[in-house]
DNA sequence: TTTGCTATATATCAATTAGATATATAAATG
DNA sequence: CATTTATATATCTAATTGATATATAGCAAA
């Protein structure tokens, strides 16, 4: 059987606080958007069943003009069952990065048109390290006060570390496909 | 609808000749296995569907003792369609990334926890590291003689760089975490 | 020698995940 | 005044993962 990880995704936020699925959505496409991402089709199903466990409980806030928020906090027997996951040896992570899939195929279009293509990955990734930059910058300053962000410092680390990675790749890729001639590619540019 | 990147990384590889479900599903086991993986559940459909669409059309070879091999070539169909999709924008790539979802929660355990984590997560990384050069190697010394080689050494160095940033990154984040004292986690050691 | 592991091969299934959409209201923007 | 963005819950299809079933052969260890 396969293992929800999204189950103790849901719970580890909730460790955090009280939070609704609005909230756990939102949290996932933020701060932790280069390495993590749920969606409602999986977290309000997966609230629903901790609460049925004992995982979480559910108080419901009433909002005028606005839909109810449903807000879960996690219980003790919740927090044991997050605490026995996190020591639990993680399996291999295999990203499925679209980019490098294509590159692998690069032979099939002309060389222009994958220098096109990283020049795109390069340059959503230089993006995407000014974003965890400036959050990283944004908890530093302590305008957040939280005792979980010495953990948080980490990962923007991790942000900061995989994204400079990617972008020199780029750029060595780049100037490797500019050597190359048009015989490697099978597809050549009118002209 | 939701686009399957599978069919085109099935479509892809045999760009690079005729091949069956299983040498499909041991590539992708393999080389690439850093940033992309298929699971026989969606490779034999897909090899299926394509031969009904016209992009492959399919073979089957006779064995004694063994199952027959279903073999499946690309058609000139099938590669404009490829090559379709080769050029496309690439969609934003995110990897869930089990490894740093834990670090998230890090305050939940023990920091003598969190570095077991992380060192296991180098260790993994170094492994990957040491099979891609290995790889890379094997590929110079001519071993191996294919034309679409130049993109493969490229997608090589691409796994060079971000397994020496995991593993920089572990490295750095092991030094914070035997800086950090226990009142920034949770659980404390006993003793 | 027989048990277990690995490799060759195709095929299917349940559980998980992704991504889009439906519904409804308020606030802000142009 | 119209459109976009934000607040919120909820559901659905399609894609993906990971395990398992089936069947044969070769190899090594117990």
């Amino acid at each position: 059987m396969k293992k929800s990880k999204t189950r103790f995704a849901v719970l580890g936020i909730l460790s955090y606080g009280p939070m609704s699925g609005y909230d756990i959505k939102k949290f996932y496409g933020q701060s932790v958007a280069g390495f993590w991402s749920e969606s409602y089709g999986q977290i309000y199903p997966i609230l629903k069943r901790l609460a049925e466990e004992g995982l979480a409980t559910k108080s419901v806030r009433k909002q005028e003009g606005k839909p109810d928020r449903h807000i879960y906090a996690i219980t003790e027997k919740g927090r044991e069952e997050l605490q026995h996951w996190l020591v639990e040896p993680t399996g291999r992570h295999i990203g499925r990065h679209e980019a490098l899939l294509k590159l692998m195929f690069g032979k099939q279009i002309s060389v222009a048109d994958n220098i096109i293509q990283i020049k795109r990955f390069r340059d959503r990734q230089r993006n995407e390290l000014k974003e965890v930059e400036e959050l990283k910058e944004r908890f530093i300053n302590e305008e957040v006060d939280d005792p979980n962000i010495p953990f948080w410092q980490l990962t923007f680390s991790y942000g900061e570390h995989v994204n400079r990675a990617y972008i020199e790749w780029a750029e060595e890729t780049l100037e490797a496909l500019r050597k190359m001639d048009d015989t490697a590619s099978t597809r050549k540019e009118p002209g």
